[in-house]
DNA sequence: AGCACGCCGACT
DNA sequence: GTCGGCGTGCTC
């Protein structure tokens, strides 16, 4: 039979040994390039998932073909990847030091992935022999056969019979009267939400019934919170699931599944103006020029917050989706943009899909296939968003895009704006930067003609740029104000409680007192599993640990030295909203970070109740700060300024550029005018006043000059290599073999690469969850020749025997250093 | 990561 | 003389 090689990327590879794998394949089967199969691989022979990634003549493999083995089945009848997803498989593999299913699994929902599993059936033939079986071992026959022809799964052989290995289904192999197989199947079941609320009735605990500490706990949490997921009543109380369930058991809580995440749709999308302003309409024509060019175009629309350019880019949307032609808009953070979707979903209706976390696996697979098929022209979501499987892709937008969640943070450590590039190179089509405050690299990029640029000055409307007070903290205190509120930020939410308007109050920590320390030993107390101090939470009076998920009861007594005299430190969201609504206790007051948005959808909640004027302050971590619009905010505080512009990151001016920049512009978007107050100890940093001023231009300018001085990005690429261990001077030694390694390889096979290598040190927090990590930077120029060189150091290294449990991996330009 | 092969110790 | 410990090396 004549046959053809068919080149598989296989599943559950390490980066050492991921590559592609030759098979033999029928030629009638020879169309099958982007499907997944089923491969035997190993020693064993086991079958493995694989995709096809090219099917090639017998005679140009160039290998001994008589050594191959064949490709079992063919899972799929249409590819679930075509031409460019595969070849942004590699792009990606190459850049990001993965393996290619690392690749595959990202850009495929996880609904449509099948799972390899062991299968058991019973011989046909085994009448006569059942005799000889032990009364266990005839149950188990029966059990397989009552559902025979059809065989059954490992997994659920083991959960029905209370088993924790397969011993007896080998034995029963070996004998003759199982036969074992391998099967890929469809991976079924939603993993939704679980929660958990108490069952009716049981506001107060009758008096009849006992329970443990631990089941006292959490019964307390989910009466204070009304209801919780599972994991969140877990991370609240320090207890395992297992304390929940025995609350379920004794029927004083019950399960349910977290509602259905939908889009509120707010008013706002009605009211919405599409009338373009004369600069707004100068911004779409530059843009439209280049969307309408043959070559692939990235531009940047920089324009100052509330200047519109949502407005610019939707009239391009409407005019790529009219040509017929596929849209992608990525955002930051669906959550924090109900408003923007809705604007979408009312102008294109089902033409738009959705991609983002909160969906159950069932509807990330039907807005995937609505894409697939054609149904859907506007993919609009977070990161993932940039593997909508369009085929006739027209304009690629990214709004925000200095924002760090478009960075992925495991593997593959991709950036979604080289994958937007990539794509837009491709389809050879136009991407849009969008910003009021780009990234750096961006804005350099723009400025030496690599991108194009845009720009919008004015705000629109009526609207005006609010005006900002610095409060020098300094003198607060001299004049004897230790609170954490400047005299002025105080006057001002009081004109705002009296005049009926609204206040934003930024500080971007979590938690009620920040750390705890001893007067008598002096000693912070820290995670035991983190070389972090735990911050101190008073709405269930427990230390927690923002790394790591460790928390304790507060009991106020030092663990050291048991001194009873201990000092509660700093001030976090949960604090500031304690003492705000003690100062003024008619306000009513709204928290929003992690720990009070306990679910998704209790976050839209919130938005929507404050948009709705529910509320009249809404203190918070930097979410914020980022894309709302609610005209009835004439007031920000922003608490400690400093906190995050003196981080030991070359980006912590940037950021804190940014987020100031951010949040000052959510003041004053209606008629009225707005102001901002920003505390700080040090009401000289220049780049406090240049936020206020909203002057990027000139940040800009002096910090890049910073950059160059100092050998930063976007001059040269930051490569952090990480060693990850249980063990901390085996993190150091393995940071240590692979300098010398990597110095090896440069001096012996690579001399004309130019990069500089800093460390390697412990990372900032060494010590994360019991595993401690050192890090290496490499200052270096991301092109195919470096590339090349760090992933063979990278093979060779993870061959080393001594270092096998020390788990190394490589990140480019990663968000923490 | 698995998984088989292979080379030494405790046992019938 | 054999069973099985886990160290070592490969995966088309």
């Amino acid at each position: 039979m004549p046959v053809k090689i068919a080149v598989v990327a296989v599943e559950n590879t390490v980066y050492h040994f991921d590559k592609k794998f030759s098979y033999l394949i029928k030629d009638t089967d020879a169309d099958c390039i982007g499907s997944r199969v089923l491969v035997p691989f190993g020693k064993g022979n086991r079958l493995r998932q694989g995709v096809v990634f090219a099917i090639l003549d017998t005679n140009d493999a160039g290998i001994d073909v008589s050594t191959l083995k064949s490709v079992k089945t063919i899972l799929d009848k249409k590819p679930v990847l075509n031409a460019e997803m595969i070849k942004m498989c590699e792009f990606m593999k190459n850049h990001y030091f993965c393996t290619y299913y690392d690749c595959i699994k990202t850009m495929l929902p996880a609904g449509i992935n099948y799972k390899i599993s062991s299968v058991y059936s019973v011989r046909d033939d085994l009448n006569k022999r059942l005799f000889d079986l032990s009364d266990e071992e005839r149950r188990i026959v029966k059990y397989i056969l009552s559902v025979a022809p059809n065989p059954i799964e490992e997994d659920k052989i083991l959960t029905a019979f209370g088993y924790d290995n397969n011993f007896i289904l080998e034995k029963l192999c070996a004998d003759d009267i199982l036969v074992k197989s391998d099967t890929a199947l469809r991976k079924l079941g939603d993993k939704t939400m679980k929660m958990v609320r108490l069952k009716d009735g049981f506001d107060a605990l009758p008096s009849d019934i006992k329970l443990t500490e631990k089941q006292q706990s959490v019964f307390d949490l989910i009466y204070s919170v009304g209801s919780a997921s599972v994991k969140e009543a877990c991370y609240y109380t320090g207890v395992t699931s297992s304390v929940v369930e025995s609350l379920v058991k004794k029927g004083i809580a019950e399960y349910f599944d977290d509602e259905i995440f939908r889009i509120p749709n707010t008013a706002v999308s009605n009211s919405y103006n599409f009338v373009l302003t004369d600069e707004q309409k100068r911004a779409y024509d530059e843009l439209y020029s280049l969307y309408n060019d043959s070559k692939p175009q990235v531009s940047l629309l920089y324009g100052i917050t509330g200047s519109g350019k949502t407005s610019v880019f939707f009239k391009l949307i409407e005019k790529a989706v009219s040509d017929e032609k596929d849209v992608i808009v990525m955002v930051p953070e669906i959550a924090l943009t109900p408003q923007l979707i809705s604007i979408f979903k009312s102008k294109f209706s089902d033409k738009v899909a959705i991609f983002h976390s909160a969906l159950s696996l069932g509807e990330r697979l039907d807005e995937y296939k609505r894409v697939k098929l054609g149904l859907a022209k506007i993919a609009i979501g977070t990161r993932s968003a940039i593997f909508a499987p369009f085929s006739n892709l027209g304009l690629i937008i990214m709004d925000e895009e200095q924002e760090h969640t478009y960075k992925s943070e495991s593997n593959p450590r991709f950036h979604a704006r080289d994958l937007a590039k990539f794509r837009c190179s491709y389809n050879r089509c136009l991407l849009i930067l969008s910003s009021a405050t780009p990234s750096i690299e961006t804005f350099y990029n723009a400025n030496i003609g690599k991108y194009h640029k845009s720009v919008l000055i004015n705000r629109y409307g009526k609207a005006r740029l609010p005006d900002v007070f610095i409060a020098d903290m300094n003198l607060e205190i001299a004049n004897g104000n230790f609170s954490e509120f400047s005299n002025l930020l105080l006057e001002s939410i009081e004109d705002n409680l009296e005049n009926k308007k609204q206040s934003i109050i930024l500080l971007n920590r979590r938690g009620h007192n920040t750390f705890v320390t001893c007067n008598n030993c002096k000693e912070p107390i820290t995670c035991p599993n983190c070389s972090i101090t735990l911050t101190y939470h008073k709405d269930n009076n427990r230390l927690m640990c923002h790394y790591c998920g460790y928390s304790i009861e507060y009991i106020p007594q030092c663990p050291s030295c048991q001194s009873r005299s201990l000092r509660l430190m700093g001030s976090g969201t949960q604090k500031a909203e304690s003492d705000i609504s003690n100062i003024f206790p008619y306000a009513r007051v709204l928290r929003m970070d992690t720990d009070s948005t306990m679910s998704k959808s209790s976050h839209e909640k919130k938005l929507s109740e404050f948009a709705n004027g529910e509320y009249d302050i809404l203190i918070g971590t930097q979410m914020v700060a980022k894309g709302l619009n609610f005209p009835n905010v004439t007031l920000v505080g922003v608490l400690n300024a400093d906190g995050m512009l003196y981080m030991d990151d070359y980006r912590s001016y940037e950021n804190t550029f940014s987020l100031l920049t951010q949040v000052v512009g959510r003041s004053g978007r209606g008629e009225n005018k707005g102001r901002a107050i920003i505390q700080t100890f040090t009401p000289d940093n220049p780049i406090i006043s240049l936020a206020s001023q909203q002057n990027y231009d000139a940040f800009y300018k002096s910090e890049i000059e910073v950059r160059k001085a100092l050998l930063y990005p976007p001059f040269v690429n930051l490569c952090i290599i990480s060693f990850l261990s249980n063990n901390g001077l085996k993190a150091k030694n393995a940071s240590f073999e692979f300098l010398k390694a990597l110095t090896d390889s440069i001096k012996k096979d690579y001399p004309y690469i130019p990069i500089r290598i800093l460390g390697p040190a412990p990372s900032k927090v060494f010590k994360v969850n019991n595993k401690y990590t050192y890090k290496l930077i490499i200052k270096c120029r991301n092109d195919l020749c470096f590339r090349e060189m760090l992933s063979r150091v990278l093979i060779d290294f993870a061959n080393i025997k001594e270092y096998k449990d020390v788990s190394t991996f490589a990140d480019m330009n990663p968000i923490n250093i």
